[in-house]
DNA sequence: ACCTGAACACCGTTCAAGT
DNA sequence: ACCTGAACACCGTTCAAGT
């Protein structure tokens, strides 16, 4: 499904020669989420890399500069940019389910968001949180409340859940959707057939498998494992396993 | 019409070292390796985001067209650096000792590698493998065959082991090694101070926990949680368990 | 406060030409 | 093949000035 996008008054992208029609003095109306809302389908179009101050205000038919009255630099508008997406990840609702079912629906929730936003992956990695990052992990946290996991080891498991999950996406993500890499993508294949047979035995012997794409099967299984591996050293005295 | 400004003046010239110093026809004896470790020196030491062709040419003393005679690209010289990092990751040596412990120190000192390199972090996650993640790869696929884990299942594992220790690292290192990040990260402490105290909850109890900057024993607990979940499904008939 | 014009100090990349 | 000079089409950001 596509994104809903706010239709605002912009007659569709016809940013090509409609320079600034106003003198110093007069205003265009912006507003703090039409510049957002800018960015973000620019972002969304055509890449991260081609995201520029430059580009979203020539969308927006203002000058370049005329967009630090409400993003005091760049990051500035990327941070809001990424919050913002962050807050469509669908809660699970505080349904009756076990927690760590709810846990790892809220995991296959952020990946599905990550992955409809190819081309942001590394900004949900390296960008600290803001409030709807917090959001997200305030769920978290009452699941794991919720199967007894409080206190500094909730924060780890939460780390570690985040962590495989954003970083999977994030693996999965550039390989298929980078702008002019195809040739160097399917050159991963033959690649393989390149190497030293004998240093690299186990390397051609799972050569198909590793050729493959990354999907949702490694990402469940991953998932199941790490989720196995906690319950096994967090909850001793759970006897009710499945 | 927007005139592309042009006129220029004569500037000082105020570079850093000489300005290429030659005649079109004259040779700078430049190398490849050359080009790949200027280019790693200022990537370290000033960040993957000051790491431009100009800048090498400039730190090379040679015009910036010049490095195209070496690299294709940018992203041809990125991938090339980041494989020439990766080859420094120290294998450990087919000991003895059990694979799983194997595994754990090949993910540790990959983790170590990355941590070396805090402004190449998304390199490591979003650009596909050369030669060098081959022989990561390989040494891992042979710790698994080792512990009887072979096929498509060896992959997957080998991908979750490489998801959750790449991406630990990813998130682990912009929060502490950004530029002028200084203000904003410490904001996330205060951010959670100023967060509704009924709907989150949860997250205000953490607060302490959550304000800490992630570092070894979260990720060796989130390791150890991981291979644990991994041998708990994957191997069925194993008994010496400590 | 909100915007434009102009400028500064950069980018990656291409093209022609010299040896 | 290896390099320079010059140019093209971009960047982010700042500054002064107009309303």
């Amino acid at each position: 499904m596509v994104t809903p996008m706010k239709s605002r008054g912009e007659q569709p992208q016809r940013s090509r020669r409609v320079p600034h029609a106003r003198t110093p003095g007069q205003r265009a109306g912006l507003t703090r989420e039409e510049v957002l809302s800018s960015a973000r389908t620019i972002a969304e179009q055509h890449g991260l890399e081609q995201l520029s101050m430059r580009r979203v205000a020539a969308s927006l038919g203002v000058a370049p500069n005329a967009l630090y009255t409400y993003f005091a630099d760049k990051t500035a508008l990327l941070d809001a940019l990424f919050d913002a997406i962050l807050g469509e990840v669908e809660l699970p609702g505080p349904g009756a389910e076990p927690w760590q079912d709810g846990l790892a629906e809220l995991m296959r929730a952020s990946r599905r968001l990550v992955l409809k936003h190819p081309h942001l992956t590394t900004l949900f990695l390296t960008r600290p949180g803001g409030r709807n990052a917090m959001r997200l992990g305030e769920a978290a946290l009452r699941l794991l409340a919720d199967g007894g996991i409080r206190g500094p080891e909730a924060v780890t498991v939460l780390r570690a859940l985040l962590t495989y999950t954003l970083g999977f996406a994030a693996m999965e993500v550039p390989r298929q959707a980078e702008p002019g890499r195809t040739v160097r993508t399917q050159g991963a294949g033959s690649l393989i057939e390149s190497l030293d047979p004998e240093s690299f035995r186990a390397t051609r012997e799972h050569a198909r498998e590793l050729a493959s794409h990354p999907g949702d099967d490694d990402f469940e299984t991953g998932l199941r494992w790490l989720i196995r591996g906690i319950r096994a050293e967090s909850i001793v005295g759970e006897e009710d396993e499945p």
